[in-house]
DNA sequence: AAGCTTCTGATAGACGCCTATCAGGAATTG
DNA sequence: CAATTCCTGATAGGCGTCTATCAGAAGCTT
């Protein structure tokens, strides 16, 4: 009862194993009715092709390349030693992955490092910008059968085999939620920062929370959006005023970088722990925030399973193998003092 | 610049691939001097083993074995399921994984199973008890060179491999945390319900809800913990009775399973939504409960990852490759209503 | 039925490593 | 120095699949 080969497949049918394997990879033209016996002994015999020998057969590298932002965000740089980590470990089988950083804010630079690599690899991640000229580079490289995910922001309308992130709105739903009970019974406003409003997942993120806030903490006072370009310096700024205009604050969430620049206005004011403060991602610096109750919640994506799951994603595409979409949902993840891994 | 292969590393080092496979696989006594040779060589060329090639020329089934509790434990189920879809994936792989059932609460049963078993498998996952009977057999097995790994409660001071499951101490102390939060200003008090004191998993949920509850929601008065045997029949008397006994009760957290009884005493009671409700693990049930606003707060373990985490333990173990330690970490995931996946 | 096209079979040689065997060289022992 | 014992080299065969080639069979056309 062991696993069949594809020599056992070829004996059942009644052909050889050359024909097996011309219907298994559609090498060349069969016969529908040799197709047929041949397939009906796969069924039979419940073969499975042996991934491992396929992979060594075929002996081929695969190449993989990462396009991330290039500048100091926290979180990107946790997205880029994921990267790396896995680009060893991956090694190992086979597969060689690149790393390329490129300026987020501007579609016609992200368009263009796209347009390059075509070519040089059968897969890429790209962190990317929801944009027409993005998305046509995007068009570009699946039209000449290059696999692309994108990586935390999606481009939706683009042809990108898979979209590796997590659902933005709900995200900003879930913020609204701990927001909201957190402040039970309490009256007062609560701020919102973004990094920018072109991006599509602070768009998203911040529609959530709004949705939620209004229709279920109706006793909070939802303030309007501040930009903080992801730059922590011009996050404080933007959240320093926003501590001075409003003495009744008691709520923030921030649905982008820049954690760094609100935990400096926040003490810089002496309202820290005073009030309830909801950053995204896990970081160093959030961590360290978290622990000291300076933030109380925070809202992650795992970079390490997000880039583990773009590699397998670009990886069965490249062997034309299905993808185990449960495998592949990323979840939000939920912070508190007390959950920090 | 090819991946270096073995041949390679011979050339380099002026030996045999003979050699070489005696030094990386141990075969046969390799003078001390040979030895250094060819791991200089290694270590020049960066050579890496190619896990596929190994494993097929191998060519050995790897057998494995999950030990689950038997009954309807809902969790359990889920866990079950997970283990079923791994099979079949494995499958692929030229791994075999049997699933057996068997009493969790009796120490002597599960001993016996695992006294069985050895021989057949090159590894065991289970869910064990806490307990010296239990202990032996996982001793007496690792004897034997079974790989032993514990799921969702451990066995410490056994000599198993490996613990998959979560810090039950710091979820009981994220429960904690967020009941707090969510009753800031409340007085009142806060129930608690496990399924066995003799279970590890549930004894430390409860331990580290205590602890940060005592220390710092001092507001909060929290009863003596009751036993449901994680039975939801039993449970939803206990949970009757908790809320007969104190109309004044403002937060429960169930510890163990059972979900089901809770959600129907509190049903019972018209006291939905009225009590702040921490429960564990998102099966239907909960998150059926967690939509409608019966449950506020789930804490999970996702039973997916832990049976391919002890999976990836049990092949490394097999085949004596190290584990990736940031890979196998299994996260406390917090579900409200809005994140659920 | 000859000539052509389309399918199929047989087979060899990778891919990179494991396992096993045997002979001969090196080091050790008495 | 011979007799051991210990190390090492060379090599064959296998793991299950892919790729490629070539000859021959089957099917179709006219």
């Amino acid at each position: 009862m062991a696993r069949a080969t594809i020599e056992d497949v070829a004996d059942a049918a009644g052909v050889s194993v050359a024909t097996v394997d011309r219907v298994l990879n559609g090498r060349a033209a069969v016969r529908p009715k040799t197709v047929e016996r041949v397939e009906k002994a796969i069924r039979l015999l419940n073969y499975q092709s042996d991934r491992l020998a396929a992979r060594l057969a075929r002996a081929k590298e695969y190449r993989f390349c990462f396009i991330l932002p290039e500048g100091s965000n926290a979180y990107m740089t946790l997205l880029a030693d994921a990267v790396r980590e896995e680009a060893l470990r991956m090694a190992q089988e086979k597969v060689v992955i690149d790393l390329r950083h490129t300026d987020v804010f501007s579609a016609e630079v992200l368009g263009q490092t796209l347009d390059q690599i075509s070519g040089l690899y059968d897969g890429v991640a790209a962190v990317a910008l929801d944009h027409p000229r993005v998305r046509e580079s995007i068009n570009a490289l699946c039209e000449r059968g290059v696999a692309v995910v994108t990586l935390v922001s999606d481009v939706p309308g683009s042809r990108r085999t898979h979209y590796v992130g997590i659902d933005n709105a709900a995200a900003g739903r879930t913020a609204a939620t701990l927001m909201g009970r957190y402040l039970t019974g309490r009256r007062g406003k609560v701020g919102l920062i973004a990094g920018s409003l072109s991006l599509r997942d602070h768009v998203e993120r911040q529609f959530g929370f709004e949705q939620v806030m209004l229709h279920e903490y109706s006793g909070l006072t939802l303030l309007p959006v501040r930009e903080g370009r992801d730059d922590w310096q011009i996050v404080q700024g933007v959240a320093a005023q926003l501590l001075h205009d409003h003495p009744d604050l008691i709520g923030l969430y921030n649905v982008g970088a820049g954690t760094r620049g609100i935990v400096a206005a926040l003490e810089a004011a002496g309202r820290q722990r005073k009030v309830v403060y909801i950053a995204h991602e896990l970081t160093d610096e959030s961590r360290r925030a978290l622990i000291d109750g300076t933030i109380d919640i925070v809202i992650n994506q795992d970079a390490g399973h997000e880039v583990r799951s773009a590699i397998r994603v670009l990886m069965s595409r490249a062997d034309r193998s299905p993808i185990v979409e449960a495998m592949e949902r990323i979840r939000i993840d939920i912070y508190v003092r007390d959950n920090i891994p």
